[in-house]
DNA sequence: AACGGATGTGTAATCCAAGC
DNA sequence: GCTTGGATTACACATCCGTT
């Protein structure tokens, strides 16, 4: 016909073009595509934004639920969830967000749309970094924290070479807005009962940060447990460490006055 | 000091009903 | 008809307050 893009528009596309679900099932398409998001719940934030519409609409999660499994067969599915999230709720408080990305087809569908490659899915990238799934959930709703807090992510589990040879993988790497300097982040959920290796891990946490170790916490047990493991294997050392959890952020609660997301803070005494 | 309810709060998904 | 807020269900955490 008379296309002029390479990729030709497939006759179900012009359908659901015309349809009136239409403006709501593509910015999901959009969001998904352009930013790699994978949280239910973030990608109707950014869908709300874009149509300028309180994020409470339901019609946005109608959407998705359409994008996942259209009425009638003459649409493919073009968005799906992700498995492998075991846990029901979060140790962070409340349910476990679902995880979605875009199919195949929801892939094609975006580059017909946009002309444009679609963007990996932030979860399929971080969970092979990852040792679990709720894990990777995580680290991808810390990482939006930074961001709003005007953090720029550098890095995501990138190897930093030791004095000794050994590497250490931090989370998130990160640039301070206010300091103007790179920090590393670590994300934890659970504290292992293996004393041995958690102390190896601080201690090289301890070497590659430079001293100052800024660890994300899911709750407060585990905020205290990880000041309590780090202070036990540093003991001596001189070393900063900034503790923080997700469940004492939610609704913008902040650390005093300079209004920090940073809960916990610890300096060494520096010469 | 350690455990265990009870109470209160928070997040997420879903459904219903009232507004516009 | 489209949009939005409230209620419900389901899970989880924090704090308080007893008992063991």
């Amino acid at each position: 016909e008379e296309s002029r893009d390479l990729t030709p528009v497939p006759d179900w596309v012009k359908t659901w073009q015309s349809t009136k679900n239409y403006e709501k099932t593509s910015a999901a398409i959009f969001v998904m595509g352009e930013m790699g998001i994978a949280l239910r719940p973030s990608i109707i934030k950014q869908m709300a934004k874009r149509l300028s519409l309180s994020a409470a609409n339901k019609n946005l999660d109608e959407a998705l639920n359409w994008l996942m499994s259209p009425e009638g067969n003459e649409f493919p599915i073009l968005v799906e969830q992700i498995s492998g999230v075991v846990e029901q709720g979060s140790s962070s408080g409340g349910n476990q967000p679902e995880v979605l990305h875009l199919t195949r087809d929801g892939q094609v569908v975006y580059q017909v749309l946009t002309g444009k490659i679609p963007k990996e899915n932030e979860f399929d990238v971080l969970i092979r970094h990852h040792s679990s799934p709720e894990h990777t959930i995580l680290n991808i709703q810390v990482g939006e924290i930074l961001v709003d807090e005007g953090y720029k992510i550098r890095g995501r589990a990138q190897a930093i070479n030791l004095s000794d040879g050994e590497t250490y993988i931090p989370d998130i790497i990160a640039l301070d807005p206010k300091t103007g300097e790179v920090i590393f982040v670590e994300v934890e959920r659970d504290v292992s009962k293996d004393q041995v290796s958690r102390k190896i891990k601080w201690m090289k946490f301890y070497e590659a940060s430079n001293g100052n170790l800024y660890v994300f916490c899911d709750n407060l047990n585990c905020q205290r447990a990880i000041q309590g493991e780090i202070n036990l294997a540093l003991s001596g050392l001189n070393y900063n460490s900034f503790l923080t959890n997700l469940h004492g952020l939610r609704n913008g609660k902040r650390a005093g006055k300079d209004g920090s997301i940073w809960f916990s803070q610890r300096r060494g005494n520096e010469k």
